[in-house]
DNA sequence: CTGGATCCATGTTGATACTG
DNA sequence: CAGTATCAACATGGATCCAG
């Protein structure tokens, strides 16, 4: 995103136009939210998450993790025991990021109806 | 997203559970968001949002829209005119949805430091 | 148990050219 | 002006195998 000319979203800061974006990539890659949503209650571990978050695969989950660690969003946990356990847990900017995923879950539940009408006719005009 | 065990968010409806995937990835599509950013102070046509939106091409445009119409965030309106003239403009469910992105603008401001601190300190670690 | 590395099919994006 | 059509480059997701 360059050059946008009349900024109001991201007028705030130059920078916080970029991780805009970023942000709704990395919500946007398919399994993020759903490990957000499953982390809400508490630390899980890996194949805890790859089992509430199932169909996902080991990569596509290994991925989501590291993006969200990456951000900041969720923290990663290494007990060095044997078998290895591995927690991850929603950090601060995680629970808050995960409150506005649940703005737009109601949003879909308040204009499901509008959006399948919608969905319906575009698919019958065209 | 088929199969999530223990919804959570998604508990509402079976329905809204796809389709808050499919707004997420309406949102996610790389320049819906900013479309309807711009479409915020009232009606533009086809050509000023590609100027507003700039750099986009006009086939992503074109497919931002017709998706944003789609689930009847934007509306389409032709003027049968000579040259043509198109409006989109935002609907009630476009504007509420836009808000929500506000939302994740506020949160992207807010938790600005924390995630490019954990981005440095990520690559520094790797 | 927790992943990393690889291969492959598919989808998405951008550049370009063309049309009513 | 407002798009559509085509093609090539690239990113993404899934499956599978391997390793600490």
């Amino acid at each position: 995103m360059t050059n946008v000319a009349s900024e109001k979203v991201f007028e705030e800061t130059a920078e916080s136009c970029g991780l805009i974006r970023d942000v709704l990539a990395l919500i946007g890659e398919k399994w993020s939210v759903i490990v957000l949503d499953q982390l809400r209650d508490g630390p899980l571990r890996f194949n805890e998450l790859r089992r509430a978050a199932a169909p996902v695969t080991q990569r596509m989950l290994s991925g989501s993790l590291r993006g969200l660690e990456r951000d900041g969003l969720i923290t990663r946990t290494v007990y060095p025991t044997v078998p290895p356990k591995v927690e991850y847990e929603l950090t601060e900017a995680g629970r808050a990021l995960n409150s506005l995923v649940y703005g737009v879950a109601g949003w879909a539940d308040r204009y499901l109806p509008t959006v399948t009408a919608s969905r319906t006719s575009y698919q019958e005009t065209r």
